[in-house]
This record gives C-alpha cells, sequence and structure tokens, in this order.
DNA sequence: AGCTGACGGTCGATCGCATCCACGGAATGT
DNA sequence: ACATTCCGTGGATGCGATCGACCGTCAGCT
C-alpha cells in the first residue's frame, strides 16, 4: 500500500466508473500494472465494492430517521443485530458504547411507514425501548476523505 | 422511470463497475439502449455518482465516532453547517428534529485526534455544546434496499 | 381513417479498452 | 557475484463502448 495505492482509492472512491486505462493515466503507470494493483487491493479487503449512489428522494425514500435502540441484555446482542438486519429499511447500524447499544439509521417514503417500523423494532426481542430523531435533510452523507495530496507524476524525489 | 430502471439501479447499487453490456443482458435490452436509460438516469440526478468502497481500517480510520450538536441560535445554521463542512473528518451530516440539531459522523485514526477534533468542534462558531459518541463496531452501513424483485426477462404477465 | 412527429428501441461498424502472455530490470537474500 | 522475487512494460487479441442509420409504436391532429 504506497502512495500510488492511494491515490488509485482517491481516484476510485471519487469516481468508481473509471476504466484502467484513464487511471493509468493518471497515475503514470500502465494499464496492466492500474490492473493488477486493484485486484490487489480488492482481494485485500481494501476495496469491498463499488456502487452507484442513488437519490433516495427519486426511489421514493424521502424519510429518513434515526433510531437508538436500548439492549434488553436477555437475549443476545448478536442475535438482536440479525433480527434488525431482516428490516431492509435498515442502512445502517453501529454499536455503540453508552446507554443505548445501537444506532440504526433508516429510510422509508412516509412518516407512517416510520411509524410502523419503529412499532415493529420496538416489539423485536432484545429492544428494551427505542428512541427516535427525525433528520430533516441530509447535509451530505459517505463524503470521502481524500488519503493523498499530490498527483504522483509530478514531484519525483523526496521532500526538500 | 420504470421497472428496466429499478432494475438498472439495483445492479449498479450492487456493483457499479458492471459493464453495459453485462447490465443489458440483465434486463434483456441491447448495450446502446441501457446506455441511453442509464445516462438519463445521471442527468437527472437520479444517479449521483459512482463510489469505491474502502475499508476504513485499512486506511488508517479505525475509529468512528457519533457526536450531536447543539446549536448556539445566535448563528446562522447554514454557517454552522458550513464550518463543519470544513472539517474532513466528518463524513456524515444530518440536520435533526430534535434537542440537537445536527449529527455528525467522523471517522479518525487515534481516540487522540478523536479529542482533538471534539474540542475543535467545540470551539467552533455557533457550536453550543456537543454530545460524543464512541461507534465500537460498524455492524453494516449504506445496506441498499432492493428495489424490484423479479428479474425483468422471465415472468411477463401481471400477477396471477 | 390516415398523417405526422416524438420516443425508444435494434442493428452494424468502428475504435478504444481489458486482459493475457512473454520478457526485462531493480532490490534483496545467500 | 548470483539467483530469486517482485513489479513493471510492450504487444496481441477479442470484447465492449459508442455512434449513426433505421424501424415500430403511440398520441394527437386534420
Amino acid at each position: 500500500m504506497d502512495a500510488i495505492d492511494r491515490q488509485l482509492l482517491d481516484l476510485l472512491r471519487a469516481n468508481a466508473r473509471l476504466s484502467y486505462a484513464e487511471l493509468a493515466r493518471q497515475v503514470g503507470l500502465s494499464a496492466p500494472a492500474v490492473h493488477e494493483r486493484v485486484g490487489k487491493l480488492e482481494n485485500a479487503g481494501v476495496i469491498r465494492g463499488y456502487h452507484a449512489d442513488v437519490d433516495p428522494e427519486s426511489i421514493d425514500l424521502g424519510v429518513t430517521a434515526l433510531v437508538r435502540i436500548v439492549h434488553d441484555t436477555s437475549v443476545d446482542i448478536d442475535d438482536l443485530v440479525l433480527a434488525i438486519r431482516g428490516y431492509p429499511e435498515v442502512e445502517s447500524c453501529y454499536f455503540l458504547a453508552g446507554d443505548e447499544s445501537l444506532l440504526l439509521k433508516l429510510r422509508v417514503a412516509t412518516i407512517a411507514e416510520l411509524e410502523r417500523l419503529v412499532v415493529q423494532l420496538g416489539r423485536t426481542a432484545g429492544v428494551a425501548s427505542t428512541r427516535t430523531t427525525i433528520a430533516l435533510s441530509t447535509k451530505w452523507e459517505s463524503r470521502p476523505r481524500p488519503l493523498s495530496l499530490a498527483p504522483a507524476k509530478a514531484s519525483r524525489g523526496g521532500p526538500p
């Protein structure tokens, strides 16, 4: 994992559909070399996948909510997580340090659907209580933090 | 936005590097037809981009934290959001209904870095107070909810 | 009804890209 | 010094992206 790998990750996080030829031009290597590097990053689990980012409102998921869950410890936490995974509306799930054990981010079409889901969650085995907050808007999400600052083609030769 | 569009969105959300030829095979159209459909979805803002999903631990971002921010209303909320956008560690930012106005999800390398960032956030104009929770683990994140269930090639003819 | 234009698709051709293979050179261990 | 390994380049080949020409369907108009 050197500077060129980091640059490739940056490029693919910004645009996952770049061709290997284009990536090669950007980092100053040949296409096969880039192909091999990216393959290794995939196999090593550094790159976990490539996903289209779809506007939620466009696909009728205009309501975003955050639900914090207090764990009823008579049920194993892994079983609870597994049960929650069964709800497709739950986009993300974090295991927290603190009073509430889990934070869920979920998206649904309507407030009515949210109500239905929160009630169902509250009845799920292992859930002691829930605390729900509506997200009025998403300012941004999944913003990638750049790993490398300089393009590799320039500045050959170590720091001054 | 018909069933085939939804199917294309599903396919690209699962794997953004599928070729147009492969997409075409999956939905039962020709490659140029798929090319045009995807282009329209991009131009309409339904597809906002394509991003590689990189394992945070692999790029030295092993600490995930959630910070809730109480807004000091003497500063405009938009200015506050803009200031927070300046911190590259903040991956996501939601505007909430409730006591705390903002929820931030951020990733850093170490607890020490987290401390530094939380202190800085607390000093930012418009921040009345912060409440920080560490995420011990991310069970899952950005899981896409499938839009269509059936492959378009099969089951021609309405429901029974 | 018949005409017309917009829309969305197919087909065929061309050019670039992905991918495989053989080869080369630098860094490393013996 | 030599052998080995790693990582790269260059060339060849078949597939995919993409363009242009053409076709069927449908809605609205005369």
